[in-house]
DNA sequence: CTGAAAGCGCTTACAG
DNA sequence: CTGAAAGCGCTTACAG
C-alpha cells in the first residue's frame, strides 16, 4: 500500500539515499546527472514524499488547521476562499473542521488538530468561548477570526456594535418610525455585540426583537411574526444577510412593499446580497478580506513578525445602500 | 517551539516511553496508577502527538484530501459540509484545497497531499480531466464527485443530461413555446451535459443559447440578452441555481413577470432556491448527500470494501415545482 | 505489567 | 559532489 520511498529510488539510481533527498528537493550539490537520473526515477515510480516524515525531520508541517463554528451558506464559503487563496499563495495546506455546535467540541477539536498543524485559524463565536487557548500544545500559534477571545488582543474582529449602530441610523434615516431587530442567537458573541449596537440607538420603548439562528428559515420566521404585530414596523434590521433573504420572502408572501412598506437592512454584504428582489442594503464585512487577512496574520506570526505588525485588526462594516432601504 | 513529547511524559513520570505511548493510548497493558499518573502529566504538559511521527510508524495519517475546482456560493459550502459531517463521524481530517483553475494545477494540488493522506475526494469537472490519477502514488484511493473521470467507474455522479432533459420537459409542460437556456461554461462536463440533455428535447430550430459561468452576474447577463432578442423566451433553463438567481433580478429589473411571462428552472436546488422571489422551480441534486456520500464510499474504499459495494452511483436529479414556473 | 530496541521515511550536519 | 550516520517522535513485537 505505501508507495515507493527515497530508498527505493536511491537503490534503483546507484546514489545514496541523501544524494537522492538532495536531487528530489532541487538542492545544487548534486552532479547534474544524478539529478536527472534521480528525477526521472521519481517520476517513474511516481514518488511522493511522505509528509509526515518531512513534518518530523523538519518540525514543520507547512499545513494551517481552519477551525469553523459551522460550514453554511454563502458567508462560510467566502472566508474558506479567502483563507484558501491565501494559503495557496505561500505553499501552505489547509486542515480544515467546521460544525462544531460548543466550545468544548472545539477544543477536542482544536487539540486533535494541534499535533499536524503549524498555527490554527480559529474562528469561535460562541459567548461562552473562555480559554480555548488551554489545553493547546505551548507554543502553538493561534489567530481568531470574529471571535469573543480574540477581540481585545490580536486577531481579526469586526466592529459588530459599531455595525448596529449604523444599522440603526440608517433606518432612521430613511425615514423609519418603527424599527424592529431580527437578532442572531445571543449564545453567539457577535450577534450580541449587534443587537446592542442596534437598541443603543433607540431611546424608550425598545423596538421588538425577533431572535433568530442567522438562517434563511429563521429570518422568515421573524418577519412573519412581526407582521402579526399591532404596531407594525416599518423597517427591520437582520442581523446576517441569510435571514434578511428569509425575511424578504416573508414580506413579499404577505403582499407588503420593500422598502415602501417596510425597509430592511442586512449584514455582511454576501454575493446573493446584490441579487435578492429587492437588491439588500447592508453592512459590508469584506468576508473574503476577513479570511484572507487572518491566514496573513498568522503567517506573519508563524515567521515571527515583529510583534507590533501582529496586533489585530478591527474591521468596520460599511454601510452599502440598495434599493431594499431607498425611501423616497 | 516544539510541544512535549512522549519522551518528556516517560522521564517525569519515571516510565519508559513506551508505557507512556501505551497510557496515552488507552490501552489495557497499563497499570492503573501508572496510566493515571502519565495521563495527568500529559495533561499538565499540554501534551499532543506529534500526528507526522504517528502517521509515519502507521503508516496512516487518519486524513482525506479533498480538492475542489473552486470554494464559492452554497454549492460549495452544502459540498463541504456533507463530507466535514461524515468525516467527523468517523474521526477523520480534512486536508481541503480548492480554486483550481486547471487539471495540470488540480494533478500538482493532488500530488502535493499524496503524502499526506489516505485517501483523496476529487471534484475535477473539466472537460479535458483526462489522467488526474496519473502521478499519484499508487495506491492512493480516489474517489470522485461529479467528474467526467469518475464518470464511468466509480464515485459519485449526477445524471446532468437527464436532469437537461427534465428541465425541457417540464417547460414544454407549463406551456412555453419559446424555451431558452443559459448554460454553463463549456469547458464543464456537468455544463455540457446538461445542455446536451436540455436541447435534445426540441428538434427544429434549437433555442437560444447564452454561455454562462455559474455565477449569479452571467445568469444577469443570460437573462439580460434574452430580453432584447425579437422573439423573447417565455421559458429559461438556467444550468444552476446561482444564474438562476442572477436570471430572475434581470428579469425583475425589466418588469418581466415570473412565471407569467417567463418561467424559469434552475439546477442544483441549493439552500436559497427556496427563497428567491419567486420560489425556484429547480432540479434537486441533493448537494449535501453527495459530499456525505462521497466520503463515505472512499471509507469504504480504505476499509477494504467488497468491490461490489463501491461500484459507483448515479444520483437521479428531482424536479422541485416552485412559483418561478407556475403557469396557470 | 514493563522496558529496550527496532524501525517508519526523511533531512542534514559531518567528514571526505 | 557524495555517503554513512544520527535523529525527528512515535508504536509495537519481543523478551522478560
Amino acid at each position: 500500500m505505501a508507495g515507493a520511498t527515497l530508498k527505493d529510488i536511491a537503490r534503483e539510481a546507484n546514489v545514496s539515499i541523501a544524494s537522492a533527498s538532495r536531487a528530489i528537493n532541487g538542492l545544487d550539490n548534486v552532479a547534474d546527472d544524478v539529478k536527472q537520473r534521480v528525477l526521472e526515477i521519481a517520476k517513474r515510480l511516481r514518488y511522493v514524499p511522505h509528509g509526515g516524515a518531512r513534518s518530523l525531520v523538519m518540525s514543520r508541517t507547512n499545513t494551517i488547521g481552519v477551525l469553523l463554528p459551522d460550514i453554511y451558506g454563502e458567508f462560510f464559503a467566502e472566508i474558506i476562499r479567502g483563507i484558501d487563496v491565501a494559503a495557496r499563495a505561500r505553499g501552505l495546506h489547509l486542515l480544515v473542521s467546521g460544525s462544531h455546535g460548543n466550545p468544548d467540541e472545539a477544543l477536542s477539536i482544536m487539540r486533535a488538530m494541534g499535533g499536524r498543524v503549524d498555527g490554527l485559524l480559529v474562528m469561535s463565536p460562541f459567548v461562552e468561548s473562555h480559554d480555548l487557548a488551554s489545553a493547546l500544545p505551548l507554543n502553538l500559534p493561534v489567530v481568531t477570526i470574529a471571535s469573543q477571545i480574540g477581540a481585545g488582543r490580536g486577531g481579526i474582529s469586526v466592529d459588530n456594535f459599531g455595525g448596529g449602530v449604523t444599522a440603526a441610523r440608517h433606518l432612521c434615516e430613511q425615514g423609519c418610525r418603527r424599527p424592529a431587530l431580527i437578532s442572531g442567537p445571543s449564545r453567539n458573541f457577535e450577534a450580541e455585540e449587534r443587537r446592542r449596537g442596534f437598541l443603543s440607538v433607540f431611546d424608550g420603548e425598545p423596538p421588538p426583537v425577533f431572535e433568530g439562528d442567522f438562517t434563511e428559515e429563521s429570518g422568515y420566521s421573524g418577519a412573519k411574526s412581526f407582521l402579526t404585530l399591532a404596531e407594525r414596523p416599518d423597517g427591520i434590521f437582520a442581523a446576517n444577510d441569510m435571514m434578511a433573504v428569509g425575511c424578504l420572502l416573508a414580506l413579499r408572501e404577505a403582499g407588503v412593499s420593500v422598502p415602501e412598506d417596510i425597509a430592511v437592512v442586512g449584514f455582511d454584504d454576501i454575493p446573493i446580497a446584490r441579487f435578492t428582489s429587492p437588491p439588500l442594503t447592508t453592512l459590508r464585512v469584506g468576508v473574503f478580506d476577513l479570511g484572507r487577512r487572518g491566514l496573513e496574520m498568522l503567517v506573519a506570526t508563524l515567521e515571527g513578525e515583529d510583534e507590533t505588525t501582529t496586533q489585530g485588526i478591527i474591521v468596520a462594516p460599511e454601510l452599502v445602500r440598495r434599493e431594499s432601504s431607498r425611501h423616497k
